[in-house]
DNA sequence: CTGCATCCTTCGGGATACTG
DNA sequence: CAGTATCCCGAAGGATGCAG
């Protein structure tokens, strides 16, 4: 019979590095802003904190997806980039956000 | 400036729908066993409980994405399908498995 | 076999204030 | 400007028992 768990599943080791509230729109944001700064993403990210805005993105950063780069310059500066490894995401963002816009246009006719 | 809210990035409504710990682990798994039933589904999806099954099982039937059919018998049988809509994730599915693949073929190499 | 109700626990997410 | 440190809450997730 066929199993599914975290080992044969591959989908689940996907979805825990892009669940959450906030992962999906980041990877988006860094995306399509980069080299994007701290707070250009507070600005542009609508409705998340700064807490959870740091919390997120070192996340990522651990998870290899996105690199920091911080400039020692008075007023402080940091930039996110994709990481060549975050940039594979690119075709799965593509299709998340096509089937999202054909999730909305079925919910409009219900 | 971009901006990135619920409005304006799909990407969030498909998370939305496919997010949480079972949903997506779900839709695989219903889509790899179709028809596939009730005690079936709790055998191959380790570590679901009867409740959570239930429960998720009911918000994708509410979504649209799959389809239940109860059969009048003694003992009860029930068995769910993906609906048409449902089936158009399975790019979806496909690319968050092959991604998945990749990011534990880079995890192993650290 | 399938499903509901109840109760309980965990943790993701958030508000606020403070620092170099 | 970018980030940390606390404290807090609600919802997601889970265990158990009962029912058709």
């Amino acid at each position: 019979m066929l199993v599914f768990d975290e080992k044969s599943c591959p989908v689940t080791a996907t979805m825990k590095v892009l669940g959450g509230k906030w992962k999906a729109i980041l990877i988006n944001a860094i995306y399509h802003t980069s080299p994007a700064r701290f707070g250009e993403l507070k600005r542009s990210v609508k409705g998340i904190t700064q807490s959870m805005l740091t919390q997120q993105l070192r996340e990522l950063e651990d998870d290899g997806l996105i690199s920091r780069k911080i400039y020692a310059e008075i007023p402080p500066k940091v930039e996110y980039t994709l990481t060549e490894f975050g940039l594979t995401l690119a075709p799965i963002m593509q299709s998340l956000a096509n089937w999202g816009l054909a999730y909305r246009m079925k919910k409009q006719k219900e």
